[in-house]
DNA sequence: TTTCTTATTGATAATTTTTTTCAATAAACT
DNA sequence: AGTTTATTGAAAAAAATTATCAATAAGAAA
């Protein structure tokens, strides 16, 4: 199917590109201040399609869904369990390796997500 | 509020141990089929407690929560993007080293999870 | 053991979240 | 401009989660 380019599609993106990471309600609070909601069922079903073309991806930080870029520059995420924060961790900044995984081998892995959780800067210094 | 012991408490756990990994809908289908159900909201509720209580802990990998006993030994998961089966990566076969991180700084730092997604032996041979 | 207190259960209802349906609209092609 | 059909949004349906509350049962006390 010929996927048509919409106003709305392009809000959402736009959206979840100006706010770097964005729960369904942050994008749909984003849209409305800026007045150019989509409807709630609009915005369900663009986030699945931008989701399947792979223009957008999703991580889950406890029990919430979080939609992001797919940005050419891959990087891990940093949670603040205080505050909730997200924030990007370039890959470079972190070492990972594994030579060999007895279950799996190593030419099956195909992504590899890193969520670290803990304070971030300004939560850990409020006590 | 003292928390009493029950067995539909204990048999959820004990599908939780059995299963591995488990999904909620995993969880009432072991249940049902040891005929030790516990009704749809004992177990919402009771997942809740075991949370809170540590007992348990849960991922998410590809829009469903993953419930799992608080084990012991810590360990990362690896995620069969085809079958969807989920496979415990010891800790010890993955190097994970991060010296400092810019905007968080190493104390922050609580827990890491790394989910690997590719495709299991199982899947990946059957092409 | 028996009694008492109250956490827990499960049926039902209410709420919230997500999907479906479908007529009206508007991309994109001719 | 005219035609086709993907997309939208309103409404309804379905699915998932949470709240209410009387009956039950765990655990403490008598």
């Amino acid at each position: 199917m010929i996927r048509r380019k919409t106003k709305q599609r392009e809000n959402i993106l736009l959206a979840i590109k100006s706010l770097g990471h964005a729960s369904f309600e942050q994008i749909q609070h984003f849209l409305k201040s800026k007045e150019l909601d989509a409807s709630l069922v609009t915005l369900y079903r663009n986030l699945a399609f931008l989701l399947e073309e792979g223009k957008i991806r999703m991580v889950e930080m406890s029990g919430k869904a979080i939609y992001e870029i797919c940005e050419y520059q891959a990087h891990y995420h940093f949670h603040c369990v205080e505050c909730g924060d997200i924030i990007d961790i370039d890959k470079d900044q972190i070492i990972l390796q594994y030579s060999h995984l007895d279950q799996i081998g190593d030419i099956g892995i195909e992504k590899v997500d890193v969520l670290l959780h803990g304070r971030c800067q300004r939560c850990g210094n409020k006590k």
